[in-house]
RNA sequence: GGGCGUGUGGCCUAGCCUGGAUAAGGCACCGGCCUUCUAAGUCGGUAAUCGCGGGUUCGAAUCCCGCCACGUCCGCCA
């Protein structure tokens, strides 16, 4: 447990008991009061039809009942509330030292014995991401992070469409396109090279029935589980994921497992969820096909079925989507997915087919809006898109020319490029995390280039103060007594430090990575006001001095860690 | 037509789940701070009837109802 757990628990268990001893049982709930008016507070309002009282009446009374601890210092009743002042050395001094000991590993949960499957990005492999779908493997790597740190033991899985039209359309543009009546790509990466021969298919396929036929032959052939089909399918796609993953892979996104969705075909589970379906008593043919009335289950509309199973016998996306979670449940406890909110609808139909199926564990779906352009939406089948490697690179050179400005005549060439390369992939990561997925975002190269305020460089920066001032000392043993940390932003710092566990805690049990992003601000915003106010290396009391080098050391380990969990490096110097 | 989501100073965002003290930050704008650990910093100022209208409550940005605007979906597509 982490110091500042210990003490809120002491606070909640001691108004408990006053509570209680006034015959009164409620949730208690603490709140932490504006700037100066102590560390927590009770509101009293709640309790004053109970105990016919006024509110502060209340307060004033359970203040007074309020015994003096190892934590709580100072008790006040002020407005209605019940303000805790909490013992700063005691926090202090056990929070430097948590910090000190654990590391890298501060802020890490204990062990849940829990495995959970996360599902991201799963972007088709017709062509390279873009950044209308960046949010996906971004908001997902970054949850991956934050369940392990929050003691999950965690896979990321890409579910791998190599079943759908999309697929079969850029393979029949890859096996009967001329490479000259294709348009070049800008860059050699395979999915850039290939994202022509899907566009222009894609465009002939419209015009030339001929051509959707022999597509949609493609399709069929794939759900029989022909193996040559399978092959030249696997052909086309390949080099396209490998572009995408190398993508991802410059943004230190790294994908445990690759599910295709053929998977389930083959396997014949797709058999099993058809026959289950078709046994619930809300399945219904039409021509032969199969669907199950959604109306039940609260979807209204102008159409409420949901089709599992077309007239000539083959299935849906959803209906292997249903298959794989099913596989998905027995793997893990706990299971979530990432989906843009175009799929809400898909995503509960295979939630409710999955409870008539009697699955136990359903997926969490955290859904996220679009990023799109400010003329709509992106498309690649219209081209109307800027790709994430496109964004990347130019994340990166305006990185670079931010550094230029600033060390041209101390850095040498390859450290600036070195530094730009971690801003500039911090700094795409960090504006798209800070951001709650449902909002709206529409992309403008401003915005995704703002290097101001709170933007990565801030945190980042505070990160390399904390190194700077650690590199000029030779001792590096940490040794501090906290009776002297007395300054404003010496605790105020400290307490910010002290919240990172909780902070881990909450982002993790409402899949909110964005919370991560704030905090780390908030943090790296003190930081900076603490080192406005209290030098380190000139101040002349030996002991006060080292103390606030164990408190910078803390507070690089905290910012190093919590960028950790954003999947951003920590320079050490910019 | 129906479902889901969003709406907070000129612009962007947090707070909403779990109601509570003066609505918190950033950008932009105005004015200060580098002979001291990197000024990618810091201090101060101007700026908000929290989309609109009702309701619940001692108390509503937060909960409930209605409306408006934007996004998204309602295919034997994926």
């Amino acid at each position: 447990m982490y110091p500042l757990d210990e003490c809120k628990k002491e606070i909640i268990s001691q108004i408990q008991k006053i509570l209680v001893s006034h015959k009164i049982t409620c949730e208690i709930k603490i709140e932490i009061p504006p700037d100066t008016m102590g560390d927590f507070a009770f509101p009293c309002f709640q309790l004053a039809p109970l105990l016919k009282k006024s509110p502060n009446d209340i307060a004033k009374e359970i203040s007074t009942e309020i015994s003096k601890s190892i934590w709580i210092t100072k008790v006040e009743a002020k407005g209605g509330y019940v303000n805790v002042f909490i013992n700063n050395t005691q926090l202090i001094s056990l929070t430097l030292r948590s910090i000190l000991e654990k590391k890298e590993i501060y802020g890490h949960l204990k062990k849940q014995k829990k495995k959970v499957i996360i599902e991201h990005t799963s972007a088709n492999p017709n062509g390279p991401l873009h950044v209308g779908r960046a949010r996906n493997p971004i908001i997902g790597d970054t949850l991956v992070r934050i369940f392990k740190a929050a003691g999950y033991d965690v896979e990321s899985q890409f579910y791998l469409d190599d079943m759908g039209k999309q697929v079969a359309i850029l393979a029949w543009g890859v096996n009967n396109l001329e490479q000259k009546n294709i348009p070049s790509s800008t860059t050699i990466k395979a999915d850039h090279q290939m994202v022509g021969y899907y566009q222009i298919a894609n465009e002939q396929m419209k015009t030339e029935p001929r051509i959707a036929e022999q597509i949609s032959d493609i399709v069929k052939k794939l759900e029989g589980g022909d193996h040559k089909t399978i092959e030249m399918i696997h052909a086309s796609y390949a080099p396209v994921l490998e572009g995408i993953k190398q993508s991802l892979q410059r943004i230190n996104i790294h994908i445990d497992t690759f599910i295709p969705e053929s998977t389930f075909i083959y396997d014949k589970s797709i058999e099993r969820v058809i026959k289950g379906l078709k046994q619930t008593p809300y399945c219904r043919e039409q021509d032969a096909a199969f669907y199950i009335d959604m109306e039940p289950f609260g979807i209204h509309g102008r159409n409420t079925k949901f089709f599992f199973l077309r007239s000539d016998g083959t299935t849906l996306y959803a209906t292997r989507d249903i298959a794989y979670h099913q596989w998905k449940a027995q793997q893990a406890d706990i299971l979530i997915n990432i989906l843009g909110e175009d799929h809400k609808l898909e995503s509960k139909q295979v939630k409710v087919a999955l409870e008539l199926l009697k699955v136990k564990i359903l997926p969490q779906v955290v859904f996220y809006a679009f990023v799109s352009l400010p003329g709509g939406k992106m498309s690649t089948r219209r081209g109307r898109v800027v790709y994430l490697d496109e964004l990347i690179d130019e994340c990166i050179e305006h990185a670079y020319e931010e550094v230029r400005k600033r060390r041209d005549n101390e850095l040498t060439e390859s450290q600036m490029r070195k530094i730009a390369e971690l801003i500039g992939i911090g700094s795409l990561r960090y504006n798209i995390i800070k951001v709650q997925p449902e909002k709206d975002i529409i992309f403008t190269w401003e915005e995704a280039l703002n290097f101001e305020g709170n933007a990565v460089p801030f945190v980042q920066y505070a990160h390399a103060r904390a190194c700077s001032i650690l590199s000029k000392i030779s001792i590096k043993e940490d040794t501090f007594h906290a009776p002297l940390l007395t300054n404003h932003s010496e605790i105020t710092l400290i307490k910010k430090l002290a919240w990172f566990p909780l902070m881990i805690e909450d982002a993790c049990n409402n899949c909110k990575p964005h919370i991560i992003a704030n905090y780390l601000f908030e943090t790296a915003s003190v930081f900076n006001q603490f080192y406005r106010d209290c030098p380190v290396l000139c101040e002349e009391n030996e002991l006060l001095r080292s103390s606030r080098l164990a408190l910078v050391h803390a507070t690089k380990i905290v910012l190093y860690n919590g960028l950790e969990l954003l999947g951003i490096s920590a320079p050490t110097e910019m």
